[in-house]
DNA sequence: CGGTAGACCTGACCGC
DNA sequence: TGCGGTCAGGTCTACC
């Protein structure tokens, strides 16, 4: 599910309810998640303030005032939810609720993919990021680092836009469509890649996440925002899961291929 | 070291 | 109605 669009739409919504807010206590079901927080964390987060609630890779990293972090990473099918607590009955696959005065965030998440754990400093989250790549929505991208970094890879565009030590916040979904943008083939070698073709590809995955963004991401099946909002960004995909695709008025064939285990929609007679 | 299957899970959907 | 197979937005690990 939860690309960078969706993990920003739900920190937006987040902030909103949360900031300065105190977390009065925790509870956490006894199923295992990737990460769970542990009993013991649970003394260092209650009574706490929430000072700010920002984006690290797809992360969402909430920190609070004696400097402890939460990581909450929404997995597959991971969501951050809103009540009101009188508005609250437990639902399946509730595993972490963060109770506040008069409201609690909770943690839903059927696949369980997803994380939800506590890092106890600063120091302790800048070793847990330092593998990740230049994230897309930075207005600090140094195009020459990245080209140095995919031309010394050789995978193909597809997989090196799902690796998130080269660039950061390209799932599946948007992998496609910025390929397609591009007019790129997923299987291209980043070891062939121009330079201009790289930044074409770049300015690419900032037009469709940013597009996405604007649109509160996508909903698939089951993503919806914090409070249930749903996302639009799905009505504009292009490629994925479609058969055709139209372009310059003409219409194209879709095919499907599997890269990594993973789903590939693209045009082979517009992506080269 | 680099690269690639497989693992981790539940639920929705499709064909029989 | 039920059953089996397939697929899904993302990371990790184990192994060559």
């Amino acid at each position: 599910m939860p690309e960078l669009p969706e993990v920003e739409t739900t920190i937006r919504y987040l902030t909103s309810k949360v900031k300065g807010k105190k977390i009065i206590s925790i509870s956490k079901s006894q199923k295992k998640l990737r990460k769970n927080l542990n009993f013991d964390d649970f003394e260092s987060i209650s009574q706490r303030k929430i000072i700010s609630v920002e984006r690290f890779a797809k992360y969402i990293v909430i920190r609070l005032d004696n400097d402890n972090y939460l990581l909450v990473h929404l997995g597959m099918s991971g969501r951050l939810k809103f009540y009101l607590n009188k508005n609250y009955k437990k639902e399946k696959h509730d595993h972490v609720v963060l109770q506040f005065d008069n409201f609690k965030i909770v943690f839903n998440d059927p696949r369980r993919f997803g994380m939800f754990f506590r890092l106890e400093d600063l120091e302790k989250v800048k070793i847990f990021f330092d593998n990740y790549g230049t994230d897309l929505l930075s207005n600090k991208i140094k195009i020459k680092d990245i080209y140095e970094k995919f031309t010394s890879k050789k995978v193909s565009l597809k997989q090196a836009l799902l690796d998130q030590s080269l660039l950061v916040g390209i799932g599946n979904i948007y992998a496609n469509e910025a390929l397609f943008h591009s007019k790129l083939s997923p299987l291209r070698l980043t070891s062939s890649l121009n330079l201009a073709e790289l930044t074409k590809l770049i300015s690419s995955c900032k037009f469709v996440l940013k597009l996405s963004l604007k649109n509160g991401g996508s909903s698939i099946n089951d993503y919806k925002s914090p409070d249930g909002t749903l996302g639009s960004f799905q009505r504009l995909f292009k490629v994925y899961q479609k058969k055709h695709v139209i372009f310059k008025k003409k219409s194209y064939k879709i095919k499907k291929i599997v890269q990594n285990g993973r789903s590939t929609f693209f045009s082979p007679a517009l992506q080269k």
